[in-house]
DNA sequence: ATTATCTATAGATCTATAGATAATGC
DNA sequence: ATTATCTATAGATCTATAGATAATGC
């Protein structure tokens, strides 16, 4: 195995693509392969651990990708509750749905415990935790009401705006942008002083 | 196959929790037919259609008894939103989760799209249209201001509260029903007129 | 010479069925 | 006599590896 390599990355990138669409069982190392038009022996060639250590570095990665791109998002729009949840947002419904659920009560069942919970703690980094934080600079520049949890509400809003996703397209109001908006809109009214 | 019989009864409430708990791949025949102490093959005396036939026949069934309990949640306080959220609140919190994500892009690859389609609307009438009769109601009492997209709300309330399911143990405060209530009150409050 | 890919195949697991044996209903 | 359960096994699929062949780097 090369640590770097184009066909490896591309080997992750598909891997990626396919965990996170329809989660570990669903994905066959075949389905991965074919994608990029290899043999899936090809695979075993490039990565260690197999199908569960492919999940892992995968998965981990895409941890790391939604965490940096929510700490900019948060970062870049310091001054207002608002903008910063709309950007969030807008990331959110860009890419694939963040299914937490599916995680724990699936894919983690293939994968070390150790794994999963590094996993674990990577999703509630790179989700809660920036909107957590957005709700406190809030509440000290008067914008909201201090919470008590702010926590549960983190987890609240981050699953209301994940929901949209679910919406067919058929059901879409203007946009899935446009739906997020208003749900955000009718929480922070809710938070308000 | 008969179609009424204990054993059958005890294959379908096995495969119910099972399928519901870990998604439609994670499950094996042989996990169902272990949980009553049964060989598998007994399974296929019972069942029709296999293990996708049994899938669909449990599903549906499944989202029945939360279409049914709904109704009576929401007939039975008809006089306050918050009533009826609380109290569909703790039915939910009581019961596992009802992963949509990962029902549409996960399990339903797996049967025909037909059953799939009725499932999904099965979905869709037990969770949101409970809500969004609700919020209804609530609007022409001038509870609540009236909103265009309620459908919209009540998906983000539905999966507001369902992220409570996803937090662990070590981090429920007080209960999960408290933590619901909290963000059903932030909700309630946001759409006040 | 080293790295990448493919062919072939082992071994495990899973769904499903045939057919023998046991349990139950009349 | 009918219904339910188990044993045994077929056939498909899946992960993983060994080893031959092809491609690439120096």
């Amino acid at each position: 195995m090369t640590e770097k390599s184009e066909a490896r990355e591309r080997f992750l990138e598909a891997a990626e693509k396919l965990f996170v669409e329809r989660g570990y069982n669903a994905v066959t190392v075949k389905d991965i392969a074919k994608v990029i038009g290899k043999d899936h022996s090809s695979l075993y060639h490039h990565i260690n651990g197999g199908k569960s250590g492919l999940y892992v570095e995968v998965m981990t990665r895409h941890m790391q990708r939604h965490h940096e791109a929510l700490w900019d998002i948060v970062q870049d729009n310091e001054q207002s509750l608002r903008q910063q949840l709309l950007q969030m947002a807008d990331w959110w419904l860009t890419h694939d749905p963040i299914d937490i659920i599916r995680m724990s009560t699936s894919d983690f069942r293939e994968i070390p415990q150790q794994d999963a919970d590094i996993i674990s703690e990577q999703a509630h980094e790179a989700t809660l935790v920036p909107i957590m934080h957005a709700l406190a600079q809030a509440s000290e520049r008067g914008e909201i009401m201090t919470h008590p949890h702010f926590g549960n509400i983190a987890g609240a809003i981050f699953s209301a705006i994940q929901s949209v996703h679910s919406v067919p397209d058929e059901y879409v109001i203007n946009s899935r942008q446009f739906m997020a908006e208003e749900i955000i809109a009718v929480m922070i009214r809710g938070l308000k002083l």
